[in-house]
RNA sequence: CGGGGUGUAGCGAAGUCCGGUUAUCGCGCACGCUUUGGGAGCGUGAGAUCCCCGGUUCGAAUCCGGGCACCCCGACCA
């Protein structure tokens, strides 16, 4: 709970413990969190981040529950360069004039001039269409279904911690298919398996969507994505996935010769989610007292915390605690005991919250007298969310609990997001939307330059066709024209 | 790349205009005592090339010249 100053009536509340409100200044908010609740820290370089422990083991749920998914679709993980060619990047004309602004160039090494400059991947579907064209001989070869893990980088001028970082984690998928329809079934497999994670491992609700031409990957035939608001209502792209058609089959020669011995260019996709996703997290669930992570992700799901006066209570409350932590712990809950000395119940409470720990155990003397603990969810803020349990089936309710307030992060992020998208039939509607910082969807049979100026005007983007369609067709919100299709408007990161 | 701003302990700041002894404060950190069911109190202590280089001066965090870095606004943007 926030001290105010009742002299100023801020809430620059015990400054160096709280954060500022999510309505004062969201962004403000997002950077204190990021480094308060101990995800990232600074780096020497301009735009890069330290990702830390606590941090990375939140990537790390996301990495493994991406990864468990592409084997269980037939994926292997493969590794590519960081180094790539300069003249690799020339070979597809939309993809280069795409990247090179945010290109970062090696042009010397060993102490020397490079004969050719190594540019540090800024996505790798160069180096691997290379690579394909010497693995893909026959239709018996495909589909050739590769992931890779790796760092990318893109010279980004303004940047946020895991939003938009200039280095960053990711994963790019990589495959090549006989024709169109098996690039396509598999472009949109691999967004099916994003939109799971999101939702049932982030709690994270998202809208599947076919990108605009505007917004599409430089190179691609079509880009689908998943969206999701973050409670400041802005939109985050939060994975996407390319169908690249053969322009890169066209651009890397690589081809395969078909049951009639002749010769065919391939079809290939693209998929990728970064750490991006992290910030996704932190955005769409955490409140004015940190961070509120999924259980499925929590590094860390359940925390206890030992309470004692005196040195003649220390010993049972700690007994009583490492039971507990045993018992749990058995039960294959991520759990930890805080045994942190010189440090008050109240200040670990509040701590955990900022660091977003699904469920906290206290136990203190009374509860060992009566053997029972207090489980606190941090779903629900103060006595709301706390219950007095017994010790003795501790393990079965915590795991029920764990899964409820998995459930309620999704149900609430979901009726918040519901309750800010709004059908509009005008471009005047549409800006009285966006002004108000909600998302709009509406009829469009616009051009690029319309979208262009909806985006200048407005601050609004496409963010994607939804796949959920109304049906039918109406007239265009801004020409009036025929229109076959809705699209969602949003401001976003 | 254009406009504005800031560089002082791990973090946040004061001091700079108007040069002057040992550079100040808060948080954090270490140790001790008292505390401990919602962000503890007191005491002791460690911690600084005052962004860098040069100049002026008896003397520079402070004045002058040059450089670098970072932040904000704009432009740009998978």
């Amino acid at each position: 709970m926030c001290i105010f100053s009742l002299t100023t009536g801020e809430d620059n509340c015990m400054v160096s413990q709280a954060v500022t409100r999510q309505s004062v200044d969201f962004s403000k908010w997002y950077n204190e969190i990021v480094y308060k609740a101990d995800l990232a820290a600074h780096s020497p370089v301009r735009g890069t981040i330290i990702i830390k422990p606590y941090g990375y083991e939140i990537w790390d749920g996301i990495k493994n529950a991406l990864d468990k998914r592409f084997k269980a679709t037939g994926h292997q993980n493969a590794y590519f360069p960081l180094f790539i060619p300069e003249s690799y990047l020339r070979r597809e004309a939309e993809h280069v004039e795409g990247f090179s602004p945010e290109l970062a160039v090696v042009t010397h090494a060993g102490g020397k001039q490079l004969e050719e400059p190594l540019v540090v991947r800024p996505t790798s579907e160069t180096i691997i269409g290379e690579a394909f064209s010497e693995w893909i001989q026959s239709y018996r070869d495909l589909p050739l279904l590769i992931n890779q893990w790796a760092n990318v980088v893109r010279w980004e001028l303004r940047t946020r911690p895991f939003l938009r970082t200039s280095e960053f984690l990711w994963q790019e998928g990589h495959t090549a298919h006989v024709d169109e329809a098996d690039a396509e079934r598999e472009t949109l497999q691999m967004l099916d398996i994003y939109a799971d994670v999101a939702v049932h491992e982030a709690a994270i609700p998202v809208i599947q969507g076919r990108k605009s031409n505007i917004e599409r990957f430089a190179g691609a035939l079509r880009t689908y994505t998943i969206e999701a608001m973050m409670r400041d209502k802005r939109a985050l792209q939060s994975g996407t996935s390319h169908n690249l058609g053969q322009n890169f089959a066209r651009a890397f020669n690589i081809q395969y010769l078909d049951e009639n011995n002749e010769q065919k260019l391939c079809w290939t996709t693209s998929w990728g989610l970064s750490t991006r996703m992290v910030g996704a997290v932190v955005m769409a669930h955490g409140d004015d007292t940190g961070l509120r992570l999924p259980p499925r992700l929590a590094p860390i799901q359940v925390v206890i915390v030992p309470i004692f006066r005196s040195e003649d209570e220390r010993g049972p409350v700690m007994d009583a605690g490492s039971r507990l932590n045993a018992a749990l712990s058995d039960a294959g809950i991520r759990v930890k005991l805080d045994t942190r000395e010189g440090l008050r119940p109240g200040f670990k409470f509040n701590d955990w919250e900022m660091r977003g720990v699904p469920v906290r155990l206290e136990i203190g003397p009374k509860d060992v007298e009566n053997e029972v603990a207090v489980l606190a969810r941090r779903d629900l803020p103060g006595k709301e969310g706390k219950q007095t349990v017994s010790q003795a089936n501790i393990a079965a309710v915590t795991l029920e609990l764990l899964d409820d307030i998995q459930a309620n992060l999704l149900s609430q992020a979901a009726a918040f997001r519901d309750a800010n998208i709004f059908d509009v039939r005008s471009y005047d509607e549409l800006k009285q939307v966006i002004d108000e910082g909600g998302w709009a969807r509406g009829w469009w049979g616009g051009s690029d330059d319309d979208e262009r100026r909806v985006k200048d005007e407005t601050g609004a983007t496409i963010r994607c066709f939804p796949f959920e369609q109304p049906g039918g067709s109406g007239s265009c919100l801004l020409t009036a024209g025929p229109a076959s299709q809705v699209a969602l408007f949003a401001r976003a990161y």
